[in-house]
DNA sequence: AGTAGAGTAGACTGACAAGTCTAGATAGTA
DNA sequence: TACTATCTAGACTTGTCAGTCTACTCTACT
């Protein structure tokens, strides 16, 4: 027994809210896990729980490549938009955000605060950064929030709910995509007097 | 009695899988309806079967001002930026979201054309206004498919998952926001020899 | 008057799920 | 050996919900 039985709970809780979002039974989740059904509660006190336990490590997997002193904003800006988008438009992580969506009524403070350490995390992230850059004049000078709202619009707003849907694949060609979408944002925030 | 119990039964229901979701019961779409159980299966086989139709019903509801012989383009798009986010951040639209996107799984066929017949035909009437726009050389000539899934993003992309958690409120200046969104689109797609 | 259709009220069934409880197995430790 | 903690196996309780069934009422039509 290589993992402890609390471990095979979560990581089978975790792929199976996933799969099939919180309507899952604890009988799936023990068999899933090869578990008995009193170890499951030796370790949780409610489904809830466990539910939030997995939340909050999917909180954790949220990390980017967002140093704010490198000085070419179009290499920056697209090592995130390839971060942003491996992991939002992942099959994972399309699974995870309608597991997460259709919960926020059962769970208001919980998604909201999955939200703020995640989303809303890599949007103040990138605010900072893109404050920075128009600072230096490298950016036309808008609100920082704003324009970083709108990259992460752009790099999956219509996208995300497309696949959400399950319509059409993933992408054609994912680098030309996202080298399209950081073209457009780099022109759209041009510095006024170039 | 001025509505029909259908009628009755329809709008409760409507109601309740936006407020709720799919979980509601049928004795709670009932007791809304102010109807018997059984005038209930008179109209619908089964839950889901009005699940189905609400769903159906739901479709009808896109309605866009997007007329392709518009001379003003920023007016044009401004229109359709109004119209849009009306429908897609308001509370019903928000609510009507989550509730489609947490039953993907179970209704994979059905969801699939709620989106074709809304949000993908907002695509494309959107394609070819702008496809439009870009033969006469009011706008830059690139992929016009892609340049709607641009605009679409932009319009609620961030903003529609930040609402959908609950964070803030819908806007401050709604006029302004919209103002900013479109100007910067046509800064992104202005013509190349201006 | 009589009949059919559509309504109400509410009991009932069968399935399923969360959480409790009992009993026994196994392993580590004093 | 004896004790304790954690595990397994699975029965059991309680509650909910979709869908069925029975019995009665009301109204329209012939």
């Amino acid at each position: 027994m290589s993992q402890s039985v609390r471990d095979r709970l979560f990581e089978a809780a975790s792929a199976l809210f996933q799969e099939h979002g919180y309507d899952v039974s604890i009988d799936m989740i023990i068999s899933r896990a090869g578990v008995a059904r009193q170890s499951f509660y030796n370790h949780f006190p409610t489904k809830e729980a466990l539910f939030v336990a997995v939340m909050r490590e999917w909180m954790q997997d949220v990390s980017l490549p967002l140093s704010q002193g490198n000085p070419d904003l179009r290499d920056m800006l697209t090592r995130f938009a390839h971060s942003y988008r491996a992991h939002a438009l992942s099959p994972c992580g399309l699974a995870g955000y309608r597991t997460i969506v259709s919960q926020i009524p059962r769970f208001p403070e919980l998604t909201r605060e999955v939200f703020d350490t995640s989303i809303g995390a890599m949007l103040s992230l990138l605010t900072n950064v893109l404050a920075d850059a128009m600072e230096q004049g490298r950016m036309r000078a808008v609100d920082p929030c704003f324009a970083a709202e709108m990259l992460m619009s752009m790099l999956a707003g219509y996208e995300r709910s497309r696949l959400l849907f399950g319509v059409g694949p993933v992408c054609q060609d994912e680098e030309s995509r996202v080298g399209e979408i950081v073209d457009g944002y780099l022109r759209m925030y041009a510095p006024q007097h170039a």
